[in-house]
DNA sequence: ACATTAATTAACGTATACATTAACTTCGGC
DNA sequence: GCCGAAGTTAATGTATACGTTAATTAATGT
C-alpha cells in the first residue's frame, strides 16, 4: 500500500522524510536491504525521488547503498552509539554553557519547564514512549537556545540515529527518575546564568546516559540494533 | 571545457568531486547562480548526476538549490564564520584530549612533525598557501587520530566550509608564526600524554584564530565571502 | 506612460528508457 | 558430485523525455 502523501512539496523531500521515519521507527529493519524500484512502489512514485532521498539518507548515516544489494538499512553498532554519545557529550553541555550565558526568557523557561512536567506526567504513566519524546524535546529546545543552527542540526541528526536503540532499550532500563531530576535542576542553573554550573551538570548527565545504554547492550548482548 | 575525468567511480561521485572543489576554489563564485544544464554541460554529464551532487552540496551548506533560480553557491558570512569557529574550538580540543590520553606512537608523533615542518618551511619561503595547506593537514591529522568516524567527517566539512574564507584572509592577517609555535607545543604536550594541557592549549590556539578571523573580516568589510 | 493581465518561455521535478555490469543460473567437464 | 565457464537476468547509473509552473515578456486598457 502507498503511503499517503505527505506536506513537503517535492515528492524527493516527501520520499526523504517517509523513508527516513520509516527507518527510525523499524518499519525498515535494519540489516534488511531494499531495491530502488521496491521503495519507489511502496511510496507510490518513480525510482529518481527515492534514489535522492536515500542519498541524502546515507550521508546521513542511516541506510547505505551498495550497487547491487540494494539500499541496505544500517544497523546501530555500540561504536556507533559511542561515538555519537562522546560527541552529545561535547555538543550539549557546550550548548547549555551558551544558554546559561544568555540567561533565560520567561517563555524559554516557560518551554523548558513544559516538557519537564511532560516528562513527570509520562513517567508517572509509566509511558515510556512519551518520556523518550518529552525528554528528545528537552534537550532539542536546549540545543536550539544555543544560537548555532549547524550545532542544531548535528545533534538532531545524531539523535535520529541513536533513536531505535532509545526506543528499544527502553523498558530494559532502570526507571529514569534520576533523569527528570537533573532536567530541573539544568534549567534552575540555566535561568540563574551558571554557565559553569550548567555545563558540568549537563555534561554529568549526558556522560551517564551513554555509560547507561553502553552498558545495557553489552550485557544484553544487543550489537547492532 | 568540460573537465577532465576523475577518479571517483560514478558520475555522481565525480560530479560532486568536481563541484566542490570548483566552489572551494572560488571558481564558482558566492552569490552566483548557476543552472543545472549549464554546469551538467560544463562537466560533460547529465544533469541528473549533477542535481544527485548539488542535493549532497546543499546538504553540506555549499550550495542552496531554489527552484527558478538555479544553483546559487552560498556566501560565507560573520554568522557562518562565528558558528564554524565556535564548533571547531568545542570539538578540535575533544579531540586533542583524546588523542593526548591514548598517547603518540612514533609514526603519529612523526607524521605530525612533518606537517609542522611544512608549516616551518611554507612560512620562511612565504608561501601563505602552502602554509595553510599544512595546517589543515596538521588538524586533520589530530582530528582523525582521536578514532571518531563523525567528528572527522564533521570537522572536514567545516573546514571545507570556510576554505575560502581561510584562503582570502590569507595576505590580511599578520605572519602565522605563533601559530607555528602552538603546533610544536601541542606536539609535545600529546606526545606526554597531558591531556589537560593538550585541551586547553589547542582550545586557546582555535580561539584565537577565531577571533584574529572574525576580527579581519569586521574589520576589512569582508563580510560574504 | 503605467499598471494589470494574458501569453510565452524555460527551468525544474519527475518519470521513463536504456546500456552496463554484477550476480545468479545453467551446463559441461573432471 | 563438485568446480568452473558461459549465458541469463535484473538492478543500477545515467540520459532523456515530458508536464508543470514560476518568471518574463507582451499586450491591453486606462
Amino acid at each position: 500500500m502507498a503511503i499517503a502523501e505527505r506536506k513537503g512539496d517535492t515528492r524527493t523531500q516527501q520520499a526523504y522524510q517517509i523513508l527516513k521515519s520509516l527507518v527510525m521507527d523499524n518499519t525498515l529493519k535494519p540489516s534488511a536491504s531494499y531495491l530502488e524500484a521496491e521503495l519507489a512502489d511502496r511510496l507510490g512514485m518513480s525510482r529518481t525521488p527515492v534514489r535522492e532521498a536515500a542519498l541524502q539518507l546515507e550521508s546521513e548515516g542511516f541506510l547505505s547503498i551498495r550497487p547491487r544489494h540494494g539500499i541496505t538499512i544500517l544497523p546501530i553498532s555500540i561504536e556507533d552509539m559511542t561515538e555519537i554519545y562522546e560527541l552529545l557529550t561535547e555538543l550539549e553541555p557546550y550548548a547549555a554553557e551558551r544558554v546559561a550565558r544568555n540567561g533565560l526568557s520567561d517563555d524559554q523557561r516557560e518551554a523548558f519547564m513544559a516538557h519537564v512536567h511532560a516528562m513527570e506526567a509520562a513517567l508517572d504513566r509509566n509511558d515510556l514512549v512519551q518520556w523518550a519524546d518529552a525528554d528528545e524535546a528537552f534537550h532539542m529546545h536546549l540545543v536550539r537556545l544555543a544560537g548555532n543552527e549547524r550545532l542544531s542540526r548535528m545533534v538532531a541528526t545524531f539523535w535520529d540515529q541513536v533513536h531505535r536503540a532509545r526506543i528499544a532499550t527502553l523498558t530494559l532500563r532502570p526507571k529514569p527518575s534520576r533523569s527528570n531530576e537533573d532536567h530541573r535542576k539544568l534549567v534552575d542553573l540555566l535561568d540563574k546564568g551558571d554557565w559553569q554550573g550548567a555545563r558540568q551538570l549537563h555534561r554529568d548527565h549526558r556522560e551517564s546516559a551513554k555509560n547507561m545504554l553502553v552498558d545495557l547492550i553489552t550485557r544484553h548482548s544487543l550489537d547492532h540494533l
